[in-house]
DNA sequence: GTGGTCTAGACCACT
DNA sequence: GTGGTCTAGACCACG
């Protein structure tokens, strides 16, 4: 029955999602101030009213604030952080396993399906001496 | 740098996915008949024309074939259907990687998430006495 | 020292406020239909899109929710609009307090004045056979 | 019906009810020297006029008066100073009222959630040992 | 220079 | 007809 076509996220939409992993990547660290509405805007050639609404929801979800005149700055608060990521990761987590279920494979298949991946993935490395992988 | 946004999938792209799910889930079984045209563009809401072009791909790929007179059938090669399906299998388990890597998590943690996310679910399920988990 | 000169509230806020209020007062009953964004916008003189981000407020907050290509729909649920209707009072009741304290009325005075007041105000209407006083 | 928005107060508008608050609370004293227009001025960070501006309503409502050569006073008729704060007071009286039954409750009912709301507050202050209720 | 608000007008998708 | 999104461009306040 679902022959609905879902259509991409909105623009903005999908600007608070990168915003929102560069914050809980520490890319954009506590307490740092973020690019300008308009810097922002020319960069991703978006209008700045664009930039402005992702920053708005942002604001209002607490993770980041405003200083009038000076400029938009990532919360200091870490487990607000924090929270967010979990949040985020939760949500991959849940796509993932949704996707692979509507292919019929079990949850257990799902995990040992990745960790293969990861294996086969490790050894190619291996045999050509790289290591993309160190991240916590 | 990349401030690039997705646009929509083209439909018939988006249809193309939906039908190779359901071949490889075997909801269209190897061999089987498949819907003609214009039942699914009418099903589908969708000008025939699409369908017709979603079936293209799927046919060039190898996954169905036409028996002109009778209609389109899905292929007999099981080796094939398996081999779309371990390829979807891996654009998932990709992306996954994918999004959990751009958080800052290793491929390990990755796992150990994947796996916690499932277990919480499970004991949650046993208190309900529900199981919504028994695909292969 | 506070010599700073308070702008009012945007119109888009004094818009959210007037419909919480035609809310919480029933003006607009639960589950009922709310008037259509361009309806709004004409009848108030401001531009559609100032009536949309009212609007979008007031999802975010629960108090309406969308049909799309339906409308919109104050909630179903009235301990949200209780909620709302407490907070809003609440807000009324710090205001009048604050601003009595800044004239050097303490909180025992400001409440013998508002009843001097009303008890005058109902001599006045019993004389005049007026009675404007009858709600909840 | 009414649709119609508040604009902002003139700040010449804003000034008078600073300096009216400041006087009917007793931080300008009756017969005490005002602040010179351009102290004022410079204070504030507003036009010198927009000062005389707020000056000359409030002489003119009998509340100051000036000497040439000397500077502005605030006026010695104590009474007139009593009748201004009875009818600042009166109009935020007016409006806690308005605002309450605009909200659908009858004058008795605003009267005691505005008791309740004091008592809770007092209450928590007691608890905490603090006390930010003396004035008059 | 910063953010915030508003308007006008357009286009989309859904029914 | 409904809501939703986006752009372009303007104006304001703060400093």
């Amino acid at each position: 029955m679902p022959w609905d076509f879902a259509d991409n996220l909105p623009i903005y939409a999908q600007l608070v999602d990168r915003l929102k992993q560069r914050i809980v990547t520490g890319e954009y660290p506590p307490g740092g101030k973020l690019p300008s509405v308009r810097e922002l805007a020319t960069e991703a050639a978006v209008n700045p009213n664009t930039v402005q609404r992702a920053f708005s929801e942002l604001e209002s979800s607490g993770l980041i604030y405003t200083l009038r005149t000076s400029g938009k700055y990532v919360t200091d608060d870490e487990s607000a952080i924090e929270d967010a990521k979990q949040q985020l990761a939760a949500a991959h987590i849940r796509a993932y396993r949704a996707a692979m279920r509507a292919m019929g494979y079990s949850d257990e298949r799902a995990v040992t399906l990745l960790q293969n991946a990861i294996e086969k993935e490790n050894e190619k490395e291996e045999e050509e001496g790289t290591d993309a992988n160190s991240a916590m």
